[in-house]
RNA sequence: GGCGAGUUGGCGGAGUGGUUACGCAGCGGAUUGCAAAUCCGUGUACAGGAGUUCGAUUCUCCUACUCGCCUCCA
């Protein structure tokens, strides 16, 4: 069987990955807020643990894998949009506001997802839909001694979990020297955080949980606790692997692992800790805060096909920091567009061994892509299809596309006779996507207009006329055949601006 | 201030204790009226310093710089 090595975080090396039951691999991943679109930052964790997840599959069978991702449809800043649309004039109570926000942000999310080629997760928990776990939970930690409430909050105690700190290599006192963060006074240890918040009446609220025999009163959950109740619900106390943003892994992760150890103190909660990198702009963060952020949407919107940006992502490996630039998305298109035409009929054979150990390597996916290229060179292209189709790529279906078809159209160019041989040059226009006929027959006059300058050897003016042709976005390529009579092709490159196409005249 | 990660050729980006991926760009050649396209060829890079070693870009330590987390964050 394949061996599937994998950096465990936890551990801070890389460790060969055995699952607990081969018969049920499950992997938790922390999804998004959805209070807004997706940004390029948020997709890379997605596209990376898609495909941890199709690995996981391919290795262990389709059927035998788990995957859930959560959504966070409580949070403040969720209430913050939602009250900002009442204030203008939504007429609706809070909580309908909320739940339409949430319902629609969803949406986006899973429409500009699928656009990246993501399978959707098993399992897409909605925190406001495991309420009663999480208050459970909590109950259970209040009752171990974890946790303890303060003027309506319900907070986790640190102290109280010896291990505190471990996943990201911090201890309490180390963190509490340097911290930051002021700290709210009704907290036993400053490190302490929120399992449970009271909440106003314009906000909204649940039953809490329950505290020296009675309920707390309306709150809600803190956002930590939520990904421990959902992924115990659905994997149960212990599971395989645990993703999302390297950003999460303190604080997030850390209380995590807190929570769910001391709710099920043998169960060992996760055993696998993967983390991706940021995505940056001009070598920063990407974030919603410093505002250099764009959307998975603007992208699609600005004419990159998902496969595009799915490219971009994985073409650096998922530890590393990953920068954006229109420079990868064009070279990532070039390449798909050249790989699906070569394969066009191809059926797909067997994955590629080299490619395999690349990607079985901590998903070197950067590697992997490397190995496409090679199979595409040697012409190997049925392991070329099955290979891309294991991280996503069906090549087969991008060779469908508008983007990354080629177009091409032929006319004749009339009988000449060279040497007394009759001969009848073709002139070609090709490009990618549909050419709509009038572009397609201006363009062809213009090829034979170049080719009548070439056959009088009127070069200055082929010559001017192929280099006003290529501002234009078109390649004027010449054809020649053994008789010594060229043919041309014209080649779009881009759209064309029908503007510049009269200018050509 | 604490903790963590990183620094590879013009750019992007893997990887390795000894034979220096790969892509793009560039350069040279074939070809071409000239180009384009295609094909062939071509790059002695691993932040700086010290150490370990027969040998280090790869291991250890130090320095510099960059980035991340410590506040919401993928």
């Amino acid at each position: 069987m394949t061996q599937i090595t994998l950096h465990n975080s936890r551990t801070r090396r890389k460790e060969p990955f055995t699952p607990i039951d081969p018969e049920n691999v499950r992997m938790y991943v922390c999804g998004p807020t959805v209070y807004d679109r997706a940004h390029l930052g948020n997709a890379r964790p997605v596209v990376v643990f898609d495909v941890l997840y199709r690995l996981l599959r391919h290795v262990y069978g389709d059927g035998n894998v788990t995957y859930v991702r959560n959504f966070t449809d409580v949070d403040d800043k969720i209430n913050a949009r939602a009250r900002v649309m009442q204030e203008a004039g939504d007429a609706r109570s809070l909580n309908d506001i909320i739940r339409a926000l949430t319902d629609e942000t969803i949406g986006w999310y899973h429409a500009d997802m699928d656009a990246l080629g993501a399978l959707r997760p098993d399992h897409a928990p909605r925190a406001t839909e495991f309420i009663v776990q999480m208050v459970a939970m909590i109950e259970g930690l209040i009752a171990k001694g974890h946790a303890y409430a303060a003027e309506g909050h319900v907070l986790f105690d640190v102290r109280s979990y010896p291990d505190y700190g471990k996943l990201s290599g911090r201890s309490v006192d180390d963190m509490i020297a340097g911290a930051r963060v002021e700290v709210a006074p009704y907290k036993r240890d400053p490190m302490d955080f929120v399992l449970w918040k009271p909440s106003s009446a314009e906000e909204p609220g649940w039953d809490g949980p329950v505290w020296e025999g009675k309920s707390i009163g309306q709150g809600r959950p803190g956002w930590h606790i939520e990904c421990s109740a959902m992924a115990h619900d659905i994997l149960g106390p212990a599971f395989d692997i645990h993703g999302g943003g390297i950003d999460l892994q303190f604080p997030h992760h850390e209380n995590e692992i807190a929570q769910s150890c001391c709710a099920h103190p043998d169960a060992g909660f996760a055993n696998f800790w993967l983390h991706n990198e940021m995505v940056q702009v001009e070598g920063k963060k990407m974030s919603k805060s410093l505002g250099n952020f764009f959307t998975v949407r603007d992208l699609l919107d600005q004419g990159w096909p998902g496969e595009v940006i799915r490219f971009v992502m994985l073409s650096t490996h998922y530890r590393k920091p990953m920068d954006w630039t229109e420079e990868k998305a064009r070279e990532a298109m070039e390449t798909l567009r050249t790989w699906a035409y070569s394969v066009l009929g191809v059926m797909p054979s067997q994955v590629d061994p080299e490619f395999m150990e690349a990607l079985q390597a901590d998903m070197n996916t950067s590697d992997a892509l490397t190995v496409l290229g090679e199979l595409h060179k040697s012409n190997d292209r049925a392991r070329l299809v099955a290979s891309a189709k294991l991280v996503g790529f069906d090549l087969l279906a991008i060779g469908e596309k508008s983007w990354a078809r080629l177009f091409e159209f032929k006319t004749n160019d009339g009988r000449f006779l060279s040497e007394g041989i009759d001969y009848q040059p073709t002139i070609g226009v090709i490009g990618w996507g549909e050419i709509p006929s009038e572009v397609h027959d201006v363009i062809a006059d213009l090829v034979h207009l170049w080719l009548r300058h070439r056959r009088n050897k009127d070069f200055e003016k082929a010559d001017s006329l192929r280099d006003s042709a290529a501002l234009a976005g078109i390649e004027l390529r010449a054809t020649r055949s053994k008789n010594g009579i060229n043919g041309g092709t014209a080649f779009i490159k881009n759209v064309i601006d029908p503007a510049k196409l009269e200018a050509l005249k």
